[in-house]
DNA sequence: CGGGATCCTACGGGATACTG
DNA sequence: CAGTATCCCGTAGGATCCCG
């Protein structure tokens, strides 16, 4: 991976997008799931666990939209629609997959700053 | 970079986690520019363009307590405060920058995408 | 089974005015 | 200069009901 020098301006802002986009509560959490194969709307809900079925519907709408998922129904009694990954999807997921392996590994340092400030801030 | 096998529950729940306390409307774009550099408050200010001063007080507040940030102030008058990136901070940016590549490398697939689906969506 | 339509609430975030 | 305090609004997101 190639750094450029200090982010500039617009690219600032078009970071600041596709985090917006993939920022909200459960993108990534979809995104993630499907990672891993195709995947039935209720068997995906099940996955991610704790999503209401309106917000699974907007979130997989606006990943289909954005060309990450793709969306085949199957016009059967009664129906059943599967959701998978696009190319743009995986190739999303690597960078996604880093920002995640950097949360992990420093998730405690994290929670220790927040702990000190708390405590200090009381 | 090392991937791990397909990101487990856990894993994505901490991505989700850090990606939406990054993902705000504000917070990379005051993470980039500290990125360059320590700045005062005003000067931050100026060279994010368009913020108020509220969330640049409430996104620099959010940043210190997790440890990003440092905030220093100097106790004359007219007073001084420098913020500045952590170790930690610096750390943060690499994965954010790398995502942010991804962005500025895929913003016209993904609008090429969305532009198709509105069209057959209309 | 896989949604769409509604209603409701919490909160992110802007504008403005005031202060040490 | 670097904030704090208020007020206000739009939207994210949950709960519930209904439909092919």
């Amino acid at each position: 991976m190639l750094l450029r020098n200090p982010l500039n301006t617009e690219d600032c802002r078009a970071v600041s997008e596709i985090l917006q986009r993939v920022g909200d509560k459960w993108t990534v959490l979809v995104v993630g799931k499907l990672g891993q194969g195709p995947l039935r709307f209720n068997e995906l809900r099940a996955a991610v666990g704790g999503i209401s079925q309106k917000m699974l519907t907007t979130t997989l709408r606006g990943l289909e939209r954005d060309g990450f998922v793709t969306r085949t129904v199957f016009p059967t009694i009664p129906p059943r629609v599967d959701y998978e990954l696009t190319e743009l999807g995986h190739e999303l997921l690597i960078p996604v997959s880093a920002l995640g392996e950097w949360a992990r590994v420093n998730t405690t340092r994290v929670r220790a700053a927040r702990e000190k400030f708390d405590a200090t801030h009381a």
